[in-house]
RNA sequence: GAUCCCGUAGCUCAGUUGGAUAGAGCGAUGGAUUCCUAAUCCAUAGGUCCCAGGUUCGAAUCCUGGCGGGAUCGCCA
């Protein structure tokens, strides 16, 4: 016996026993075990309710009934796990006998070769495709929970059985680079990161943010021009005609012109700004391949991704391969070429290739190839699909992005559908929530974006803070690892505790906390186990039959809430697997750590103080805990310490 | 206007394939340290599960209609 065939065999159990009452074996297996909401009430519980119309009896007196029946075939059975079945109410309840349940938990937790690994029940080939930054400005908050969902689901998928190529895809190329190299074009005075003391990615995302600077003054000198007049003369006039403003503006007009020169600024831009003309002349010339401006287009890419770089190292992110937008954003066209030919795209009068959404039963249509022919980024989308299935024998890939893009990959799924219908059910889109501050969300225009860098040093520092309340003996080395790693383990765990749908609520003042349901407070419980192991002067080793003796002599309540969280382990690894969802593995953690910290201040569990059996069954006990605290921490990214 | 996501304790969030008394952390209040690390533990207070109908033996969960918040709907990415 072990954990994943107790189910099994109570189903089996179950089955014969509702035979035995005449129940057809479909009903039978309509009737799922759940967990009693105390541990008093049993191990598991089976509602009978279902059978009330079946067997035309109530709930309570089928339980009853149940439950005997169970009890016979149970007896039959040459399983002791299984202690005793009762009717509570309209329930049939089943208690384990703790001793052989620990035994089989932590018997398998100690030996396995990664506890709860390998626990799907299909191994698959998956391509899992994150972070995909653009190489105009350093990483943000909303990144890094990109980044950690991606790398934790891609971790955890592997840990579950499966294969998983992880993916990027940085988009080096198109207007936004454009304008960062206008702005060192004109103010860079050939200057480097390294001459400047700079991180790559910070050092073009400056540039970035003079260019808006620059074009913020232009764009401000421009409003008191005759065309700006005349622009917003000619707005006013529409709303008049539409009927949302009155022809007397009053004292309104002040405000209503501001309001309008905001929402104007992208047609600015893209009219008559001569900055926007000179990062678009970039652009143009990008594309035709001009040396001159592809060799500054490369040097300040390398800038940023060397910067990049640094940022996944100290996430404890990697990617399996890179591509990248300069390379790809082309390869879309033969899928537009195959769509025209099938007949399942559309060329409109002035040349633009199209696809109709109403085939797939929504409204519109999606633009694949513009007018003058050049690709959009579904083109691209479609193209690298198609690639990465034809490269690899992947049976899922998925794309993990925030949910604002949910449009985009429901449309881009759609057309796949439609030209290769062999693709269904293989694509899947990650989508999580945004990650906003206490005001809002996060604005670069109002300097509100919280920078990935700074945050991880800021974790960091706060780490060191409290360390050095501690201590005042350790060397500075030590000081360091420690405030990385649970600086870190900090910000993991707290962007990766929330269910990946849900929007973040961040606030940097308050910071991530050290306490509660944290990342510190995993590595803490985990200290503190091998804190045990330490005072007994090393983990002893404890075989055999002195083992079984050693487990069989648990029991305790606290003893047995480890022993059940221990149990829950393959279980959840396998719902985090299915459902894409780290904060699966978060949850379980603190309810393990939380189980054992209870145990380990109770006074009549100090393993230390104890003799024979028991003390050698919590000695085990406590390495299963400890090993499992840490095999979890690693699907989030999160190393241990053995001393905090 | 249409589509999608969300609405649960003061705050941040679990629970949403229908099941027993709706949970956690933070914050609040009180307690535990001669004892394996107090970044801990124990206890108390705190709820019209947005509202109204419906389905069901049973609804925070499913359906319908509202209300509130967010996102998206481009020859942008």
């Amino acid at each position: 016996m072990n954990i994943e065939s107790i189910d099994p065999f109570l189903r089996d159990v179950r089955d014969a026993a509702l035979a035995s009452l005449d129940v057809s074996e479909a009903t039978a297996e309509s009737l799922d075990f759940e967990r009693p909401p105390e541990p008093e009430m049993g191990d598991r519980g089976l509602p009978c309710f279902q059978l009330a119309p079946v067997l035309k009896d109530s709930p309570p007196s089928i339980a009853e009934d149940l439950a005997e029946a169970m009890r016979e075939v149970l007896a039959d059975r040459d399983e002791i796990l299984v202690s005793s079945v009762d009717a509570q109410g309209p329930y049939v309840n089943i208690t384990f006998e703790p001793g052989r349940l620990a035994d089989i938990v932590v018997t398998q937790a100690l030996t396995a070769d990664g506890f709860g690994s390998g626990s799907v029940v299909d191994p698959q080939e998956w391509m899992v495709e994150f972070s995909a930054p653009n190489t105009n400005k350093p990483q943000h908050l909303g990144h890094v929970r990109n980044d950690l969902i991606g790398e934790s689901v891609s971790t955890i998928a592997e840990f579950g059985g499966h294969t998983v190529h992880r993916v990027n895809l940085i988009n080096d190329r198109g207007i936004h680079i454009c304008k960062s190299m206008v702005a060192y074009r004109k103010d860079g005075d050939g200057e480097t990161p390294e001459s400047t003391g700079t991180k790559g990615d910070h050092f073009v995302g400056d540039y970035y943010v003079r260019f808006n600077d620059l074009l913020t003054e232009e764009y401000e000198a421009w409003q008191q021009t005759d065309d700006a007049q005349q622009e917003f003369d000619a707005w006013l006039d529409e709303e008049r005609r539409a009927g949302r403003l009155p022809d007397d503006l009053g004292e309104q007009r002040p405000q209503l012109r501001e309001a309008f020169f905001e929402g104007f600024r992208d047609e600015y831009f893209n009219t008559y700004s001569d900055l926007g003309d000179e990062a678009r002349e970039m652009l143009r010339r990008w594309e035709a391949g001009d040396d001159d401006v592809r060799r500054l287009w490369r040097t300040m890419n390398d800038w940023v991704l060397e910067g990049f770089d640094e940022t996944y190292e100290r996430l404890g992110v990697e990617f399996e391969k890179v591509y990248f937008e300069s390379d790809t954003y082309e390869i879309g066209r033969r899928v537009v070429e195959e769509g025209l030919d099938q007949g399942i795209f559309e060329k409109t009068a002035d040349g633009a290739v199209r696809f109709d959404l109403e085939r797939v039963d929504m409204e519109g249509h999606k633009i694949l190839l513009r007018s003058d022919g050049t690709t959009v980024y579904m083109t691209q989308d479609l193209g690298t699909a198609l690639e990465r299935f034809e490269e690899y024998e992947l049976d899922r890939l998925i794309y993990v992005t925030g949910d604002e893009q949910d449009y985009h990959f429901q449309v881009l799924f759609e057309i796949l559908g439609e030209l290769y219908p062999e693709l269904d059910g293989k694509l899947r889109h990650l989508s999580y929530g945004m990650v906003d501050l206490p005001e809002g969300k996060m604005k670069s225009r109002e300097g509100t974006v919280v920078d990935a860098d700074d945050l991880m040093d800021e974790m960091a520092k706060l780490a060191e803070d409290a360390i050095r309340e501690r201590y005042d003996d350790l060397d500075a080395a030590e000081i360091d690892r420690r405030s990385e790693r649970i600086g870190l383990a900090a910000l993991k765990y707290y962007m990766l505790d929330f269910n990946p749908r849900t929007n973040v609520k961040f606030d940097p003042k308050k910071s991530i906390d050290f306490q509660g349901r944290t990342g510190p407070y995993c590595l803490y419980g985990y200290a503190r186990v091998q804190s045990i192991g330490r005072r007994l002067g090393g983990w002893p080793d404890i075989g055999g039959d002195r083992r079984t003796d050693a487990l069989q002599a648990l029991g305790t309540d606290r003893e047995m809430e480890v022993v059940r969280h221990l149990s829950d382990w393959p279980g959840r690894i396998r719902e985090a697997v299915d459902e894409l969802d780290p904060s699966e593995v978060t949850g379980y953690l603190f309810e393990l750590v939380k189980s054992f910290s209870s145990l380990y201040n109770d006074p009549d569990h100090r393993i230390v103080d104890l003799e024979g059996p028991r003390r050698d069954g919590l000695i085990l006990l406590s390495r299963a805990v400890a090993d499992t605290i840490e095999l979890g921490l690693d699907l989030i990214g999160i190393d241990t310490l053995e001393e905090m």
